[in-house]
RNA sequence: GGCCUUAUGGUCAAGAGGUUAAGACGCCGCCCUCUCAAGGCGGAAUCACGAGUUCGAUUCUCGUUAAGGCUACCA
């Protein structure tokens, strides 16, 4: 078969050869041991925890390197296109402070590099040529079968075809059609997609080493992969080969899920004649389902799996990043111990160092990660962060505690800055419920709204009333702690925890009993932080009224 | 069905041919204490199973099992 005719039959109108692309777009003048990595999301949903995961190990590395790190949008699909996703995506990723250095940055907005164009779908004349280079070698053929329509058919199909013949065929039919066949097709006007002529041999393995899986021993491929669908649009094998190679991508992050199809990949380098990247095949972040099964996070059932979700709870960028990186390095929560005051930024992030299974969401883990940041920041930054969040998830809660921004600091600034501060707060939308009393969202109607779980009413009544004679705001907190123990003795309450636990039954209670009904006259609440910090913030008025109050109960 | 990957407490995991098998989250208990949170101290809980190599295996090899992935003109 003459492959250059052949070349010229299926894409006359391509002009160009691949030489051009590649000297158009020359070796990016970086430093010797830099990394260029990418971020390519298909704009078929929002941008995923897993994206956000391995955007990390790109962003972190090219960093540590001096290189790039560059968004390239895989719009390949048509089909699951979603508008706006790509954008988002890109809005995410410096949200979560990973703004790429090169390439796409939103639709309809200017791109930034030399290497573009950094979406795949304006790619389309590029791809059209290097699969006509491949044609003309001999190494791609084009094939006329129909093709099926979804998924469900083609899983039916297969399962026949395992049914009958045990194995799937690799070699494609369409691979021995004459000349004379594909012309005739071509003057009919048939739609091909163009597939890879695969030299592999099923028996025959090579080396390759994988930067967190190590070295590997991979089966040669045999599958004639598509390359350009009958659409024109070329799906992921191509489309990866062609821009890596072009945009001189040094290594490749994905998921475990494409190691499979690795030993394709290599062969379109290979059959091109280029050096492939080096490649990270990451492990899947996965959660437990209702069957006890681990199983990757999906975007439908899962809304961790979306990193708005920890944006809209409120989760500290900070939070969710380290969260991640404990997953990457292990090493890092060591390092975070020995470093408390620096920023995760300054962890000396090792692609090698991640471990190769598949770990486990876990909210535990990223509530105490966040806890810890939190309660390290001072007040100002809590205030910050917090109304940066309300006013966008809870316009109400931001008009409450920005009226007066210093109340409200001095709320937050309950047993923090000091070296063992509350850690109770793991996202800004939890601090409504908490502190729900400090704001105006405490008023109590009836009995009901207050915890009076197995509390006595009689003595709570009494303890809350004879309180009021006593309270005075300009006591410190020895004095004010001491007349609570007074007024409790008076009442007949002990003041001693041991002599109160040797023998209850000649007390009506213990001092903690006479603080809790207190607490609960004043919040509502059994727990809450420190009772006199929360005295000393609302006005004396607010704490008079307040015990007045539980007279309705 | 075929192929690929993984297997250390509930979770994240360190680890090495000989260890009392780190550490963190979670859980439980005690202390402190006006409650909670924090802090301090302590506890329960792990090498998937079966062979082989070896003086010795959780570690190496081979099987088995389980889980995950791929097997698309999706990425």
């Amino acid at each position: 078969m003459d492959y250059k005719k052949l070349a010229d039959l299926l894409y006359p109108d391509v002009d160009k050869t691949i030489d051009y692309y590649l000297n158009k777009y020359p070796k990016r003048n970086l430093p010797e041991n830099a990394e260029v990595m990418r971020i390519a999301p298909s704009p078929t949903g929002y941008l995923h925890t897993g994206h956000a995961y391995s955007a990390f190990i790109s962003r972190a590395t090219t960093k540590k390197t001096n290189g790039v790190f560059y968004f390239r949008l895989e719009d390949t699909d048509q089909k699951r296109l979603i508008p706006n996703a790509g954008t988002i995506a890109y809005d995410m990723l410096c949200y979560y402070d990973m703004k790429p250095d090169e390439g796409y940055t939103g639709d309809n907005r200017p791109q930034i590099g030399n290497y573009g164009d950094y979406i795949q779908s304006k790619r389309l004349d590029i791809y059209k040529c290097f699969a006509k280079y491949l044609v003309s070698i001999g190494r791609a053929f084009p094939c006329f079968c129909e093709k099926s329509e979804n998924k469900e058919d083609i899983l039916f199909k297969r399962q026949e075809q395992i049914e009958n013949s045990g194995t799937i065929e690799d070699k494609d039919v369409c691979r021995n059609l004459t000349y004379e066949q594909i012309e005739q097709n071509i003057k009919d006007k048939k739609p091909f997609a163009l597939k890879l002529l695969s030299c592999g041999d099923i028996n025959k393995t090579f080396k390759f080493h994988d930067l967190i899986k190590g070295n590997r021993e991979i089966r040669e491929n045999t599958k004639d992969i598509v390359l350009v669908k009958s659409n024109g649009i070329p799906p992921y094998s191509l489309a990866h080969v062609v821009d890596d190679t072009l945009m001189g991508t040094t290594i490749v992050v994905r998921g475990e899920e494409w190691f499979p199809s690795l030993s394709a990949h290599l062969e379109i380098f290979n059959a091109f004649g280029f050096k492939p990247p080096k490649y990270a095949h990451t492990p899947v972040i996965c959660k437990l389902d209702e069957n006890g099964n681990k199983r990757k996070l999906s975007k439908r059932k899962d809304p961790e799996a979306d990193v708005r979700y920890f944006i809209e709870q409120g989760y500290p960028v900070d939070s969710v990043m380290e969260y991640l990186l404990n997953l990457l390095n292990s090493d890092f929560e060591l390092w975070r111990k020995n470093n408390p005051s620096l920023s995760y930024k300054d962890f000396d992030f090792k692609i090698e160092k991640i471990g190769s299974n598949n770990p486990m969401f876990d909210f535990n883990k990223l509530n105490d990660v966040s806890k810890n940041y939190i309660s390290k920041l001072n007040k100002d930054q809590v205030y910050e962060k917090l109304t940066t969040w309300a006013n966008v998830y809870d316009k109400n809660f931001y008009n409450i505690i920005t009226k007066d921004g210093n109340y409200t600091k001095s709320v937050l600034n309950i047993d923090r800055e000091n070296p063992k501060p509350r850690k109770d707060i793991a996202k800004w939308s939890e601090v409504k419920t908490k502190f729900d009393y400090m704001f105006d969202l405490f008023n109590p109607k009836s009995k009901k709204d207050y915890n009076l779980e197995d509390v006595d009413i009689e003595k709570f009544k009494e303890v809350c009333l004879s309180y009021i004679k006593v309270y005075n705001e300009n006591d410190d907190k020895q004095i004010w702690f001491n007349k609570i123990k007074e007024m409790a003795q008076n009442l007949g309450y002990a003041t001693d925890n041991k002599l109160y636990k040797q023998n209850p039954q000649n007390f009506k209670g213990n001092v903690s009993d006479v603080c809790m009904y207190i607490r609960i006259a004043l919040t509502g609440k059994k727990d809450s932080p420190d009772l006199y910090s929360i005295c000393q913030i609302l006005k004396k008025q607010d704490v008079i009224d307040r015990l007045k109050k539980v007279e309705i109960v």
